[in-house]
DNA sequence: TTATTATATAATTATTCGATTATATAGATA
DNA sequence: TATCTATATAATCGAATAATTATATAATAA
């Protein structure tokens, strides 16, 4: 059982289309800054606010890799969201048509 | 599957402390607005205010009765909350403890 | 009719929030 | 070393939002 204020926060988190768009995104795959920013059309600043908002409420974990910062889901221990998320639509061809991929980017 | 836009307006509509406990509560039984003041200690603005948002986001009815209203959900058509609603506390003793019920309001 | 009660609406205020702009940091490379 | 790249942080701005206060509406009761 979870508290309503703790539910809340999460729901608060996820109830903004660039971060929901983020988790998504991340259930394909790890990813970083620079990916975010193509795949969702906006600012490296605006990605980087929304993580740390992610980050502190403990639904994604960052590992840093040379000069890049790879995102990854952490909501192993809120089923709710993993819930939530089965009712959203795959993300995969977003991932998939990164031009990242095919240039020098985050390798 | 439903667009992300649609999931996050009513994330939105969710995300909000008073709003949610309405809904919880509505889970129980039908309800007035002069009992959810009651229960939530509010103003009577405040819950009418909320009531239209949850309205329009088409989260609960409404049924007049007299110079009651009362409010229902309307969530048959949203599954994913009925599943977040499971992860909540049930909010059955507020219900039951409304002094409401043993004056003459809302009868 | 007038008064009372339940609810809705409008106006106001204070706060929060998302995005932008500018700047800082830190790692990689020349 | 100096420079370039990826990311973070800080400052600012405007829009959205929750709550309060005041007022309106509509049904009931006296």
């Amino acid at each position: 059982m979870i508290e309503i204020e703790n539910m809340v926060d999460t729901l608060k988190l996820v109830g903004d289309k660039c971060r929901l768009s983020i988790l998504l995104l991340l259930q394909e795959r790890d990813l970083c800054v620079c990916e975010f920013v193509e795949i969702l059309q906006t600012s490296q600043p605006n990605i980087s606010q929304h993580m740390r908002k992610l980050k502190d409420g403990g639904l994604v974990k960052e590992t840093k890799k040379g000069q890049w910062v790879y995102y990854s889901l952490a909501t192993q221990d809120k089923p709710f969201l993993t819930d939530l998320f089965k009712y959203l639509p795959s993300q995969k061809d977003k991932v998939e048509k990164l031009t990242c991929e095919d240039s020098n980017c985050c390798d």
